[in-house]
RNA sequence: GGGCCGGUCGUCUAGUCCGGUAGGAUACGGCAUUGGCAUUGCUGAGGUCGUGGGUUCAAAUCCCACCCGGUCCA
């Protein structure tokens, strides 16, 4: 059953399902539209069609005489719904961080979803509630700045309760609400008001809903999630969910009516830039056109198709139309993104390559070439999102506390797209000036590829006519193919039907040794207990070792709620009573590295910047690495103060608290900052506090004060991907070792230069500037030396009787440059010589051959040298003047000299 | 997470496929032309060819690993 078959089950039996009781007390009429077959909901007889159907008539001429700007129809809807007993929840952050499977929120229902398993759960921390929720979305940015209603980012005004639960309620009450809002939050008059008929699956649930229109625009959907299962095999739900989300913003525009919702929602920011950039705001044909554009809009046309049809009923050109446009529609998309932008730093993400940061990236740098493409230089994008802040911190106070942060980052943004595009444009220009034929659609891949140019901006700057139409084909070709599935570890059999181990490293983890029962023996080699210490990998936290009975532990896993003990050497068997101990040394370094990853997680926060989170860690019994969201490289100095705010924490010693709470408790009390770890998937989460420092969510083992740690030296600092930099650590006694290793090491080369341990950098500097200074010495002295050399060897040549001055030589001092720069000045001196040099270099020969003009009709010198080097038991060659080679038979010198001889008879 | 591209004097780069004396441009120093400058000519200095291994008589070039930067996809 899909979403059609589900609608037409549910609107067959309209009294069961939509029919509310506001409806029956206001007289509300069930029609069919005559358009698309769907029902509806109207006070209004003669209506015919849906309101899909229908332009947006409130443009210009709103349906209420409230006047409500952004703001303050979020302040109208609080006040209604507070004075309905609802409860006013602040908005989660964008950044879904209690998802795995999503990057941003975009939809107020999901702050209270969890995942358990495949099943989606609700966690509400009131009942019944509202939330001002923003909410990120990205799958429609060509429309943002131009349709009137699109934003990568919005407001869901998010009504949302449980009906079995304590103040829950049903769909009635929800309804009544809603039309109540409408009607007496806005001022709207009922007759304006329709209800349309629709339906809502999901993950595991699904529903029937009421979505509410006034004028043509939808202003919020109810959802009655009321079913779980799938389409065959579904029951009532004992906790049904109403999940009502409306757009703020639409409920601004409504009574407003302005041409755009744009032009309502962001406050006084669009008046500065218009300001700004001179753009005028006053013209009847843009609030025609973008009134036309917003209210024809629908979901089959775009925008583009649009503005020429707008035009002719205008009865002005497409071009004077676009132009006249087209700088409304950059300040509307500018604004919008920046925005976004602010919410998405504020709360934690960074523009970047991977992951939801590449949508960052994108929109910044949209709205960046949006202000370049119109030469608006005295815009800065940090400017507008102050603009915004000051607007939006009435309602989001939590704003200006990052508004540095957002600063900083935008900031390092925009300067990176600008070197970004310098060498855009310097690699358009070489290809230009180049004088190489077509490029074909294999370059203009790997141009996309390796730089990021797009064909488009080739075309742009006139380095091709036009993109090849088979580009993009073959681009997706690439990635289709290359994508591969990941795989999985396959998990152990066998082990269904045994109870839950216990886990005696939570109930105290000083326990070392241990009694217990074998369970289960799987593959001679999996073995079960029913109560262990062994701490099983985990969160980053490496598997205890140990025995078990004189049989050794060599890994321990988690397979659901049993702990799975990989043995070597030894046999267990089922029923058996063991005795456990596990590797104590091994545990408690594993576990100061565990904390001192906490520690440094917030110490590299405080020092760098309210977006450092934890990508990922790892804790060993020689080393913690923790890799942290920042946007650059760590410098020297930014390494030296986490180090230095780590160990101050480790001196002060403080006491490390851990308690299981309920999982939503912790996140109100403790925000999302809890999940530093990522998502946790239980209803009591365990969360591990660094009194007065760091508050995380933690399944690992954890030393009691923060002083047990001792010390922890940072080793190394990589940036691993664009946005996250690796810190590796060594922590108590692994970090003693450490020192001692780069103490011995320092002994070891003051010792070999000679010099003491204060003064080894000095003396190594002055080796090295010493090297540096014989070699150039040597080049000098070549030079000089070469004339008056080349002279004394053309004089000491053999005169054989064909005319060939032979002179030839065996070296074991000096090196094949020396020979090189001599014989090349030799032959310039004496065009009849022929030069040959063997030089003794390491376990072999190198050949050295240069032939005089005069003689080298005869004596080719790469011939000689191919010649000689092959009687060495080598190879060689070059060209006739000069040519080189070489090989490893030493006793051969005699006769390879013996055999250029005769070459040059 | 999966790819791809690049790293050569201060700067921009050629050379890498197919191993054989690292070359050009620009800026810089000097000299000459000039009353002075611009210009021009001559000339000089400037290079761990990202790092480390390997193959080879020989590696900027081929192979492997790593480092740094860029970029695309999910």
């Amino acid at each position: 059953m899909g979403k059609k078959e589900l609608a037409a089950l549910f609107s067959s039996n309209p009294d069961r399902y939509y029919k509310v009781s506001l409806f029956d007390k206001m007289g509300f009429l069930r029609k069919k539209c005559g358009n698309c077959e769907k029902f509806f909901w109207t006070l209004d007889d003669g209506r015919q069609f849906c309101p899909d159907h229908e332009n947006y008539s409130f443009i210009g001429r709103p349906p209420t005489n409230k006047r409500l700007d952004y703001v303050n129809a979020w302040k109208e809807t609080e006040k209604f719904f507070q004075a309905n007993d609802h409860t006013i929840v602040r908005r989660y952050p964008v950044v879904c961080r209690w998802r795995d499977d999503l990057y941003f929120t975009i939809a107020s229902i999901v702050d209270f979803q969890r995942i358990m398993g495949n099943q989606v759960v609700f966690e509400l921390p009131a009942n019944p509630l509202v939330v001002p929720q923003m909410c990120l979305r990205f799958n429609d940015i060509e429309n943002v700045g131009l349709s009137g209603r699109h934003y990568t980012g919005f407001c869901m005004i998010g009504q949302t309760c449980n009906a079995d639960a304590e103040g829950g309620y049903w769909k009635d009450r929800c309804i009544d609400l809603d039309y109540g809002m409408l009607t007496k939050g806005l001022g709207i008059k009922p007759e304006e008001i329709t209800f349309v008929e629709d339906v809502w699956m999901g993950a595991g649930a699904f529903g029937y809903s009421l979505e509410y229109f006034v004028r043509g625009l939808e202003l919020g959907n109810a959802v009655f999630t009321e079913f779980e299962g799938n389409e065959n095999d579904y029951r009532v739900m004992p906790n049904k969910i109403i999940d009502m989300g409306a757009g703020l913003e639409r409920f601004s525009w409504i009574t407003m009516g302005t041409p755009t919702s744009y032009d309502c929602c962001f406050g006084p920011v669009l008046g500065k830039l218009r300001d700004v950039t001179g753009t005028d705001s006053n013209s009847e044909v843009l609030s025609q056109y973008f009134g036309a554009v917003s209210s024809k809009l629908d979901h089959t046309n775009s925008v583009r198709d649009l503005k020429s049809l707008i035009a002719r009923e205008m009865g002005i050109s497409d071009e004077k139309l676009a132009s006249m446009v087209a700088p409304h529609e950059a300040i509307y998309t500018v604004a919008d993104h920046v925005r976004t932008l602010i919410f998405a730093i504020s709360d934690g993400a960074l523009p970047s390559n991977v992951g939801g940061g590449y949508n960052l990236r994108v929109i910044l740098r949209r709205a960046l070439s949006i202000l370049e493409r119109f030469g608006w230089t005295n815009i800065k994008v940090e400017d507008v999102a102050d603009l915004h802040i000051d607007y939006l911190r009435q309602m989001y106070p939590e704003l200006e506390e990052h508004r540095q942060d957002v600063g900083t980052i935008l900031q390092l943004e925009a300067g990176r797209y600008a070197g970004s595009r310098e060498r855009m444009n310097s690699i358009a220009t070489t290809l230009k000036t180049s004088k190489k034929a077509e490029l074909s659609v294999d370059d203009l891949i790997r141009l996309y590829e390796s730089d990021g140019i797009t064909p488009d901006f080739l075309v742009e700057q006139g380095v091709i006519q036009g993109v090849p139409s088979s580009f993009y084909t073959k681009l997706a070709e690439l990635h289709t193919a290359a994508s591969q599935v990941a795989q999985t570890n396959k998990p152990i059999r066998g082990l269904e039907g045994l109870p839950p181990t216990r886990l005696l490293y939570y109930e105290d983890e000083s326990i070392r040794e241990f009694h217990a029962k074998v369970l289960k023996v799987a593959d001679n080699k999996f073995v079960i207990l029913d109560q262990t210490a062994f701490y099983p990998r985990g969160g980053g936290q490496e598997p205890d070792t140990g025995e078990i009975e004189g049989a050794k532990v060599i890994e321990v896993i988690k397979q659901a709620d049993v702990v799975v003990h990989k043995i070597e050497g030894g046999r267990l068997a089922e029923g058996q009573n063991v005795h456990g101990v596990v590797n104590a040394r091994r545990r408690d370094l594993i576990t100061k590295h565990h904390t001192a990853t906490h520690v440094i997680n917030s110490a590299s926060r405080n020092t760098l910047g309210s977006w450092v989170w934890q990508n990922s860690a790892f804790k060993e019994e020689c080393y913690g690495r923790l890799d942290i969201t920042h946007h650059s490289a760590l410098s020297k100095d930014d390494v030296q103060k986490i180090e230095h705010a780590a160990n101050r924490v480790i001196r002060e010693n403080h006491p490390v608290v851990i308690k299981t709470y309920d999982r939503g408790d912790a996140e109100q009390e403790f925000t999302f900052r809890i999940y530093q770890g990522g998502v946790v998937p239980t209803s009591n989460v365990r969360i591990v506090n660094i009194k007065g420092w760091d508050i995380e969510a933690c399944g690992g083992t954890h030393v009691r004060s923060t002083g047990e740690i001792g010390l922890v030296k940072i080793v190394k600092s990589e940036r691993i991907q664009d946005g996250v930099v690796r810190l590796e650590f060594v922590a108590g006694e692994a970090a003693v070792n450490y020192m001692q290793h780069l103490d011995s090491q320092l002994a070891a080369i003051s010792q070999a230069l000679g010099s003491s341990r204060e003064k080894v950098l000095e003396s190594f500097n002055k080796f090295m500037e010493e090297a540096e200074a014989t070699k150039k010495k040597v080049r000098t002295i070549q030079r000089v030396v070469a004339e008056p050399i080349a002279r004394s060897i053309s004089a000491q040549a053999k005169k054989l009787g064909s005319g060939v001055h032979l002179y030839s030589t065996y070296d074991e001092e000096l090196d094949d440059d020396y020979h090189i720069a001599i014989g090349e000045k030799a032959i310039e001196l004496d065009p009849s010589l022929v030069y040959v040099a063997l030089i003794s270099k390491g376990a072999g020969i190198r050949v050295i051959i240069f032939a005089g003009e005069a003689v080298r009709k005869k004596v080719k010198a790469g011939a000689i040298a191919k010649q000689i080097s092959a009687k060495l038991g080598g190879s060689g060659g070059g060209d006739d003047r000069f040519g080189q080679g070489g090989g490893r038979l030493k006793d051969m010198i005699k006769e390879a000299l013996l055999l250029a001889e005769e070459a040059a008879k």
